[in-house]
DNA sequence: TACGCTCATTGATCCTGGTCAAAGACCTTT
DNA sequence: AAAGGTCTTTGACCAGGATCAATGAGCGTA
């Protein structure tokens, strides 16, 4: 886990603070979300989704998130009228959950979780403003080639050389969480085979052969690979 | 401000804490960045840009922030090459500026100066996965829309019915920002013109007579205006 | 093991938004 | 007030990705 901050010190803590959820794989967290909450993932993993614009049926996907990872669901405005965001666990997960105010009741007494997940909050901000870049100005090429490198950052702290590793999300959900179609990221993923960057075996194992160049790839905006 | 939390409070204490700095229009704050920066608007207007990605000649716009908003500029990590975020003020600006350790040490002893700022992070988080949103799925015009109305909104507290103000920063800005061409914020402007839904008058000052509508415009995927 | 269903891949076509190019409006400076 | 430069608007064209459609591969179930 290369964003550690203090992880284990803090987990503890937070479980003491929350209550304990056990999630199967496909069910959603749907908080009714008069409050603000904070969603902690002990184990397994989730995504974050934006429910049912129209045109993404299913939910724009906002984030993807680990164990290890604090998650936190606000309360929409008034203006945004697509209700409220929710978790949907992408496998077997443990969540802890606990209001943002009661939380925040309990740590005052204890300035290095509140520091944590200020901390955390801004990695969060952090990582989101990056994806928002690379919604920005990336080809679709480099959008899958960053999703993957982040993948193998964020599941297996590998951050060059070859690595292998199980995709725990769908095409559909790779496609929502980077304004992609399904058949976008199933072309790219191709061309990436082709260019021997990428091997798949079933529908979620993949073996990236140089994280490295998919980085490189990953920088360029609209650049073929050949 | 509809952000409200606790502002008038927290604005002294946070002043207090940090360093003064005055910012004329066009000139740019480049933390050293060593350490993670945060930085308090006490007034004007500021954009966060992340600097000449090969494509964007001048950097990608990551966030607009107004007086009364809380900034934080964190360090990059090792495998994101574009180097440092940078703050360029869109108006003469006042900041307060300060590395985010030594205003987490001394916001230790005032708990809810800790928690104004974790809320502000978690309300920055929300903005910027709203925004990544409407990178993913919306079309241009969509995009220009909801820019609009959050204006509208940041701007002026203004949700509904009509609303004038001036944009203190430029079509490049807001395109840089939303991830289209100058061109394309142009284009779709003038469609909104056309359909009766703004108004402008000069380079920066605008009018929009429903902000309702176009609200519900920015809700729309790829629908034309007609 | 075989069946059926969902998910993934591949192909053909269309359209939105980017790119290149030029003209016009606004602000600044003298 | 005029001149210059920058920012904005508008037009013509092109390409990347979406859409529509069909085939093929994995996985769960009987």
């Amino acid at each position: 886990m290369p964003a550690g901050t203090g992880d284990a010190i803090t987990a503890d803590r937070l479980c003491a603070l929350g209550e304990a959820v056990h999630l199967l794989r496909g069910a959603q967290l749907c908080p009714h979300a008069e409050d603000d909450r904070l969603v902690w993932i002990a184990d397994g993993a989730v995504k974050l989704v934006a429910p049912a614009v129209a045109g993404s049926p299913g939910g724009q996907v906002l984030a993807f998130h680990f164990a290890g990872d604090l998650v936190s669901v606000l309360r929409q405005s008034a203006r945004e009228a697509w209700g409220d965001f929710r978790l949907a666990a992408l496998t077997d997960s443990d969540l802890v959950i606990f209001p943002a105010d009661r939380f925040l009741d309990a740590a005052q007494g204890d300035p290095a979780v509140l520091r944590s997940v200020l901390t955390r909050s801004l990695q969060a901000l952090h990582r989101s403003r990056t994806r928002m870049m690379q919604m920005g100005h990336k080809s679709a090429g480099a959008r899958i080639a960053d999703f993957l490198v982040a993948m193998a950052e964020r599941l297996e702290g590998c951050t060059q050389g070859p690595c292998a590793f199980a995709l725990p999300m769908s095409r559909r959900d790779i496609g929502d969480s980077l304004g992609l179609t399904i058949e976008t990221v199933s072309r790219q993923l191709s061309e990436l085979r082709e260019a021997g960057l990428v091997a798949t075996e079933g529908r979620t194992k993949v073996c990236l052969s140089d994280v490295a160049a998919l980085a490189r790839i990953a920088g360029r905006q609209g650049v073929k690979l050949g």
